[in-house]
DNA sequence: GGACTATTTAGAATAGTTCTAAATCTTGAC
DNA sequence: GTCAAGATTTAGAACTATTCTAAATAGTCC
């Protein structure tokens, strides 16, 4: 379980979690991290750029990939990547699965996962297993309705 | 079970495959599709094009990734996102899961998998499940023992 | 054999990401 | 407080991966 509450001020969290991986706190990061709370729909570099720059419009394109590395590096923030295009974001760092809708691409986070230990997974010799990654695809539930 | 066999003739199948799919058997899809055959590393679309280019100096970068959408449309080829960067693709289309080496970025096939019925997933009303991908990330034999 | 359609080709175009160099900001030492 | 060192941001160029386009070619069906 993780023990992060949904009430918790972030940037305290955040400032901590930078530290530790020898990072900074700063506006364009605190504010990166504000555009993928705000909105958890998974969205696209190019669209967390747009939204940040509405609210700071100074910021630029390779701000927004750094400020992104580094949430990445320091566990605030996962990087979701499926099929061709864009890397996709999700600061949700609760143990969750995505479900990949193949019709309209839209991705949603499923509260269950699929766990090291359970899943007892047999690897050959020597390989060192740190993480399982689940994606579910399928049709979301508009595009099933559609679909009938 | 899959009831493919290692030594099945290869082509008779892809073309059947293809033909279901509404496509037609041509050299370059057979190249691409031996390219993958042959050499089981998960290539990048450029590797790809590269290797079939040493067979078939004629080919495309563009007819690369026209056969391999072809291949993918009709289930003979998987295609393997991992990361940002190039896409990598997999002919092994036996039930099974990746492995995927945090250090070198080399993939791994595991023969094991977690299916649909296994995982018990639950759902939120609406969604239909199609397919359950599993990544595994980790260090390969050669990283872990280099990083020992 | 001719018409129709699918496929391939080269190269241009686009999208996504990374790099670069200069400017700015922070931090810690004095 | 001031300065130096290092981190971060910025704009824009560069690069990589992928898709698009139009013309040429190859199959297929009658």
């Amino acid at each position: 379980m993780n023990t992060a509450s949904p009430k918790a001020p972030a940037s305290t969290d955040l400032n901590e979690r930078l530290a530790h991986s020898g990072l900074r706190l700063t506006p364009q990061r605190q504010q990166v991290h504000e555009v993928l709370r705000e909105k958890l729909d998974h969205p696209t570099a190019d669209q967390v750029f747009m939204r940040a720059k509405s609210k700071m419009p100074e910021i630029s394109m390779a701000t927004v990939y750094n400020c992104l590395d580094a949430l990445v590096q320091c566990g605030m923030v996962r990087q979701v990547t499926l099929d061709r295009g864009a890397t996709r974001y999700c600061p949700n760092m609760q143990d969750h699965s995505h479900f990949y809708c193949d019709e309209c691409g839209s991705v949603f986070d499923i509260l269950q996962t699929i766990s090291i230990a359970d899943a007892d997974i047999k690897l050959p010799r020597g390989f060192r297993l740190k993480l399982i990654e689940t994606n579910l695809h399928g049709l979301c539930p508009d595009c099933a309705v559609k679909s009938k």
